[in-house]
Parts: structure tokens; C-alpha cells; sequence
DNA sequence: TTTTGAGTTGTTCGA
DNA sequence: GTCGAACAACTCAAA
């Protein structure tokens, strides 16, 4: 502990706990000032509801910190100038992050570098984000694999790197900027499990504390929609409410579905790690020959399964959860971005712009991955025959229907078996539960057996 | 260097 | 309704 005093900027690191650039920091300096800047490039591309999320979980770190006698110092702009600026008035030897994998926040990150070496200061960068930080886990060969097994066995058996613990520090209590506020109220998932009327990192101990208890059902359930048998720690994860070694320690290797939820974190690495290795994986597919695939310019289709009108019950019950809630089910992910890619053949990174704008816990670098993944394009993709049959998907993982008569209403009336496929149903039954097709609710806007065989001969003609 | 084996999440068809 | 096979090779990791 020297003398002297730091800067701590955070970005998507949002907590005090198990936070090496917090506790690097708190350990080695005897001042501390907390600094959050409003970065409006990031903020303005963002939905409302997220951007509510984000403004309660600052104020929450605020509170945070207030009971440790410090503040949040707030400014908002462009941080390639602001950090600087600030780190030099407040006359500070270094300023600590956690660094993150996206292409722009390297660069923005090696800029505010740049500016602040200028001024002989020092930006000090951990990876608080990650459970190992990206070029840790290697394959025997010394590469990051390409598959994902081989990096999950390299995950599990690569040591932790020790995280710093923090000290005794003074705290800044400069406030700077009120926080920032919007119209929306902080978003309330109210399927969620555990207190999510919580903001910032206690609320997110909690609703891991309600993850972890439910967790050895999970490989069972994870797959049903309607009882929303997921971790739903994926906003706290892309915050930084939550670390992810926090959530790993706590669910713990118990039974075979906290394993299976363990591993989830290691795919999170998988994709942090490949997006930060190969920023242009944003653009293009992992596999070249991709390039060229003849993606179809279909804005109506676009726009009908944007707002949950396609006339396939199970996508649209997602497309809808989505556009409410700012949150989807796993499943239905996977399904509703399969109809886009291969039913309709649109250009999987139309449909990762879409769900990056209104997921609250939109991360770059795992939308890209799992968009990547479902349009075949990707790392350890799946295989290009393996097209997603949304009726029989539905049928499957919601064979009650509770899903979709939640988040499609006009619906609600069908039976079970005919709720899936309301286009197949006879005219009494449609009748009786107020059923009008290309009415009340849209006929199919495509054929399932022709878009399927569409979309198997463009994959057969880009491999040739 | 060469060889071998494995690879998140499916669907369809025919018996 | 249920089961197994075929789909179409291909890339990558590891021995």
C-alpha cells in the first residue's frame, strides 16, 4: 500500500466483490476514486430497458460504495478523452480496468492507453469478465481450439489465476454527474426466480443463490420454456453484476446439472476468447466459404418475425417474450434464430443486430457466437442438415403449450396438439377458440418443407 | 508426420 | 407411436 492514488473505470464490471481491477486497485493504493463514464456511442445504441437496467445498476454500485464511505464519480462523453482527463486531475498513478473482447472497446481501450501514457500515467487492465483470461486456455499445440470439447477438457483443467484481494483504502466520495436516469423503469422479468427487483451485485447474489438452488433439475429442464428452467443469470453475467468465477464457485460440481451449468460459463469463455482472437468474426463467417452464401432480402419476413407474426406459434411466442421482456428463453433462441437463417434465408448478422438492440443481456461476443453457431457459419457449428423444425421443436420442449399461450393470447384457446400447427386444425375447432387464420392470427408466411429444402441446396451450393 | 477419432442443442424416412 | 439409420463429408485435436 503506497501513498499514492487510483482510478478505477468501470464499464461491464459492475460490482465491488470477486473484481480484480477493484481489488487490484484497493490494494495498492491508498485513494481510490471509482469512475463511470456515459459513454453515449454505447449508450444511445442500446434498447431503453437496457439502458434502465444499466443506470439502476450504477446507482446500486453507487449505494455500494456510499456505505464504504465513497461515490461513483459520473461523467459523460467520449472516454478517449474523458478518462485522461480526469485521471489527471485527480492526479492519480494508474487507472485499473477490466478489459473486455469486443473490437471497439480494444480500440478505445489502446486510445485512452495512449492518452494517458502521454500524461505518464499507467492503464492497468485485468480480466474480471472472464473465468481465464483469453490466451490462457491452449490445446496441447498451444492454440486456442476450434472445437469446442477440446477447449472445455483445456478449460477445466487451466488453473485460476489469482485474483488480488483489496486493502484499506480511502474512497472517493466526488459524485461528478448525477446519475443518469431514463423513463423506463428499471426491467422486471417477473418469471424470473430470485429477487430481480434487486439492481446491482447484492440483487445479482440472490438470483444466483436461486440459480444454484435449482440447478441440479437443470440439465432436465433447461429446455422447457414454460418453467424457465435456465440459470437467467445472463444479465447479471453481461453486467458484471455477477463474476463469473463467483457463479462457478457457488453452483459447484454437486450433482450433473450444476456440471452442466459450469459448463455454460466455459462456452461464455469459448466465444469471449475467439471473438478477442479474431475481431472479424463480427463480419464475417468463421468459414470463408460462407461468404457467399445467397442470403434472401426478405424485409417482410424480417418484419414479421421481428414482431412475432409468422404464423408459427413456438417462434412467435419467443419473438414476443423477446420484444416484452428483453429476455429468451435458450431454446427458442436457437429455434426463432434457425427460422430466420434457414426458413427464411436471412442474413444471420440482420438477426444478431436485432437481438444485440433489445436482448438486456446483449453481449457482443456471445451473440455473435451462437449466431454464428446457428447459421452453421461458425466455430464448431451446427451442421448445415440440421435445420430446426419450429413445430416439431414446440411440440417437443412445450408440449402442453404453456409458452406459447402465455406470450400468444389469440391462440390460447387451441387444445394442446393443435396449437402447434393452427394452419393444420379444422374449422369447428378454430371456431370455437376464436381462431380466425390470417386474422385473429397470420397463416404461415413459409412453407416448411420448401424453405428447408431452399436452404439445404444454398449450403450445397456454397460448399461446392 | 501420420493417423485416428470425435464432434451441444436435429429431422426425416421407413420398418 | 417407436426405433434406427441416413444425412455429407470435414475439420480439428491428440496420440
Amino acid at each position: 500500500m503506497t501513498s499514492t492514488s487510483a482510478l478505477v473505470w468501470f464499464r461491464r464490471d459492475l460490482r465491488l466483490d470477486d473484481n480484480p481491477a477493484w481489488a487490484r486497485a484497493t490494494s495498492t493504493h491508498s485513494r481510490v476514486t471509482a469512475l463511470f463514464i456515459v459513454d453515449l456511442d454505447l449508450a444511445d445504441r442500446a434498447s431503453e430497458p437496457r439502458r434502465a437496467r444499466l443506470f439502476g445498476d450504477l446507482a446500486a454500485l453507487d449505494e455500494r460504495l456510499a456505505s464504504f464511505g465513497g461515490r461513483l464519480l459520473i461523467r459523460t462523453g467520449d472516454p478517449r478523452l474523458l478518462v485522461a482527463a480526469e485521471a489527471s486531475r485527480l492526479n492519480v498513478e494508474a487507472v485499473y480496468i477490466n478489459r473486455d473482447v469486443t473490437p471497439y472497446s480494444v480500440t478505445r481501450d489502446a486510445a485512452v492507453e495512449t492518452a494517458l501514457a502521454e500524461k505518464g500515467i499507467e492503464l492497468r487492465g485485468e480480466w474480471g469478465t472472464v473465468v481465464h483470461a483469453p490466451g490462457l486456455v491452449r490445446t496441447n499445440a498451444g492454440t486456442l481450439s476450434q472445437v469446442f470439447t477440446p477447449f472445455f477438457r483445456a478449460w477445466e483443467r487451466t488453473e485460476w489465476e489469482e485474483w488480488p484481494t483489496g486493502g484499506d483504502t480511502e474512497f472517493s466520495n466526488e459524485i461528478g454527474e448525477p446519475l443518469p436516469t431514463t423513463n423506463s423503469a428499471y426491467p422486471l422479468l417477473d418469471d424470473l426466480v430470485g429477487d430481480c427487483s434487486l439492481p446491482g451485485e447484492l440483487g445479482a447474489l440472490a438470483r444466483l443463490e436461486a440459480a444454484a438452488a435449482r440447478a441440479d433439475s437443470y440439465s432436465e429442464e433447461r429446455n422447457l420454456p414454460a418453467i424457465m428452467g435456465t440459470s437467467q443469470l445472463s444479465i447479471d453475467l453481461r453486467f458484471g453484476t455477477l463474476s463469473p468465477r463467483t457463479a462457478a464457485e457457488v453452483i459447484g460440481h454437486t450433482s450433473p446439472g450444476r456440471s452442466a451449468l459450469v459448463r455454460q460459463l466455459s462456452w461464455r469463455d469459448w466465444y469471449a476468447h475467439l471473438l478477442y482472437e479474431r475481431p472479424e468474426l463480427l463480419r464475417d463467417p468463421m468459414k470463408p466459404q460462407y461468404a457467399s452464401m445467397p442470403w434472401i432480402d426478405d424485409s417482410e419476413g424480417f418484419a414479421a418475425w421481428v414482431r412475432g407474426q409468422t404464423g408459427y406459434p413456438f417462434v412467435d411466442a419467443g419473438m414476443r417474450q423477446l420484444r416484452e421482456t428483453g429476455w429468451m428463453h435458450n431454446r427458442v433462441r436457437m429455434v426463432t434464430a434457425s427460422f430466420l437463417v434457414k426458413n427464411l434465408l436471412v442474413d444471420w448478422r440482420r438477426g444478431e443486430r436485432y437481438f444485440r438492440h433489445v436482448l438486456l443481456d446483449a453481449d457482443v461476443s456471445q451473440n455473435v457466437g451462437n449466431w454464428q453457431w446457428v447459421a452453421g457459419t461458425g466455430p464448431d457449428a451446427s451442421p448445415y442438415n440440421r435445420v430446426f423444425n419450429p413445430v416439431l421443436q414446440g411440440r417437443r420442449f412445450d408440449s402442453e403449450g404453456a409458452y406459447i399461450r402465455r406470450w400468444v393470447p389469440e391462440l390460447a384457446g387451441l387444445s394442446a396438439r393443435a396449437l402447434h400447427e393452427p394452419w393444420n386444425v379444422g374449422p369447428l375447432e378454430l371456431a370455437s377458440a376464436g381462431v380466425v387464420l390470417g386474422d385473429t392470427y397470420p397463416a404461415p408466411i413459409v412453407d416448411l418443407a420448401m424453405s428447408r429444402e431452399r436452404v439445404l441446396s444454398a449450403y450445397q451450393s456454397v460448399r461446392e
